[in-house]
DNA sequence: CAATACCCTGGAAGCGCTTCCATTTTTGGT
DNA sequence: ACCAAAAATGGAAGCGCTTCCAGGGTATTG
């Protein structure tokens, strides 16, 4: 090499990071002309591109990620919030979102919260001018106010789990969903199906609480507020978690207790409560299937496993079809608000009475 | 109001993002003087900086996140890096990550990968220079190259589930984890114990099965190779999956078909695993405890549930003080590295002879 | 009342990159 | 060999903010 970067050099020496300028003076070119071999635009001579890297990779030159992103005016970070929630929900929604932006050049930021009160801080933050280029919400109650804040940040959103008709979504037929459970129930001969939800006040259970009602009404049976329980503890995860179920299923057991009134079969909202719900059943001496039938609703990995009937609910693949829409919508801007429902799936296991069958 | 922001307006008008420049248009003051009305600089006489704000609120100014970034030199951003592996052993680290996150200014980017190879390329971007502040490896295998180009990078990095001498790390005794979990089943009059691991390579699962071969030894048993099985398939989650178990557990069961010389309980790496082995020793038509002792490793929030005897490993607690020492890390450079070391604790439950017991 | 100190504020130089526009060099056609 | 067109390159202006340095105003002190 008869070229000389002392400039670059020197930097070495006081282990300065190296930037654009010292890719330039090794390689006698200017930082317009490396920044464009960096970019892969068409107009850089071969000779220079190759001279280009070769002082890069000699210097381990990186752009800077953040110069790059004032810049370019975009940051190529996904802003995902989510209230934890159902961890099990939220992971897979996750595992989606990652795959699909695996694909893409956007890294993840997530932004979550415990509650549902921690989550307008958290999206304060991920709406932040500068910050992340889009948006998904997964399960977030918007308020009109966030809504409009939205719109005024400017960044494509996509909801998942959750409606707002100016907005993207991604959801599933929650009311439908809890239709199908319950009728699942009945058409196996339940009259007295008691239903088991998390906090009130959570859309989705409330949807899937309508869907309840509407199987019942259907099949000509009376809505008993008495079968209804919701957890009125551990708003952790919005009660959307194994005690949470535990518990509102003892609430359950113990009012019917001695009664012959008492449900045959109970919908719990949540997989991870009918875990819970499950357990409770166990400890009062009944059995499930043969005492009292279970079904879920989500379908999470090891329900599989405990053999519980469910209703599944595609969140692998909302959160990539959610990720999907919000790529293509940061490519072109304008276009309509475009809604997605999935229609929820039932799976009988073992739980509602159904044999044991193989795995996989 | 007697002042005139013409500018603002203008570009309120025009839906153009609110600068800098327009709350200090707006104020009649420099951008130097908004700068530090923002930053809490003492500095600033009160009215001036009541002034400011209240043309920034006007306005809906927010500080560009992105130019911030590249005018401090540095991102308010910590990137965790996390094959998916076990989901729930991820999750619950997760959850450690973001309620220490939650007390401070950084916001979180994951870079996710579903195996071990690709955890390269993300751990790459992760390092971009420009990219985050620093650095939480979970569970991620790292060459020499890596762990220079971490060094390299400048960035304060923390590894959980993993070592290496020179970078901070958090981990649990995965080794003495292996011989806990083995000498119970020893101390239940087991000697012929079988072990269920995902796939060779694995290091937590290496150091498992270490601790396993340790307890056999003390206890002068001999290691039998017949008694321990890998998973060979579902690479997917470097075999941290239910499917796994259940497909090792088969593995197993059908080696010692109509031997009398099968395991009387079964050591299973990971509480996933377990799940699945579960399930193919029901099928066998065994039941758990009484046919086969099982006792997994990580007690994940549904093994309670599940009833499954297990080593639990603080995960939670480990995200969480990764996290601490990162931050504190980034506010003092300098300071040797710091090794955290768990101690993993056994808990009881039914798939080793415990009694059900009420949950929480 | 002048001198010293202290506060508040503005000017301006970056942070490291992208990209428009203009200029120079090369290519191809005749 | 000459000219127009195309290709390659450089200059320079940002992107929106932070922060150093210095200037000017007001308050404090001898």
């Amino acid at each position: 090499m008869d070229w000389c970067y002392c400039g670059s050099a020197y930097a070495t020496l006081l282990r300065m990071p190296v930037t654009i300028y010292d890719i330039a003076e090794g390689a006698q070119v200017s930082i317009a002309t490396v920044s464009r071999a960096f970019n892969g635009h068409p107009r850089v001579s071969d000779a220079t591109r190759e001279r280009v890297f070769e002082v890069a990779r000699e210097l381990g030159y990186q752009p800077h990620a953040t110069a790059q992103s004032l810049a370019r005016k975009n940051t190529r970070l996904i802003a995902a919030v989510v209230p934890i929630m159902t961890s099990a929900f939220f992971m897979e929604v996750l595992r989606g979102i990652q795959d699909r932006l695996d694909a893409s050049h956007y890294d993840l930021v997530v932004y979550a919260s415990r509650t549902l009160d921690g989550i307008g801080g958290q999206l304060d933050r991920a709406v932040q001018r500068g910050r992340a280029d889009g948006l998904l919400l997964v399960s977030t109650p918007l308020d009109a106010v966030r809504v409009r804040r939205i719109a005024a940040s400017r960044q494509p959103a996509v909801l998942i789990d959750a409606y707002q008709p100016e907005i993207d979504s991604v959801t599933v037929d929650n009311r439908q969903g809890g239709a199908v459970a319950t009728r699942h129930l009945i058409e196996r001969g339940h009259e007295r199906i008691g239903l088991v939800l998390p906090v009130e006040g959570s859309v989705p259970s409330d949807r899937r609480r309508a869907g309840y009602e509407d199987a019942l009404r259907d099949a000509g049976l009376p809505v008993d507020s008495d079968l209804i329980v919701h957890t009125d503890m551990d708003l952790d995860h919005d009660g959307y978690t194994l005690f949470a179920g535990y518990s509102a299923m003892r609430t359950l057991l113990q009012r019917f207790e001695g009664r012959p009134d008492g449900p045959t079969a109970i919908f719990v909202a949540a997989d991870v409560m009918a875990y819970g719900a499950l357990r409770a059943v166990r400890e009062a001496g009944l059995e499930a299937p043969s005492d009292l039938e279970v079904i879920g609703f989500d379908d999470i990995e090891s329900s599989a496993y405990v053999g519980l009937s469910t209703v599944r609910q595609p969140m692998y693949e909302m959160g990539k079809l959610a990720t999907e829409h919000l790529v293509r919508r940061l490519e072109d801007p304008g276009a309509d608000p475009v809604h997605t429902v999935f229609s929820p799936d039932l799976v009988l296991r073992e739980t509602t009475g159904e044999a044991i069958r193989e795995l996989a």
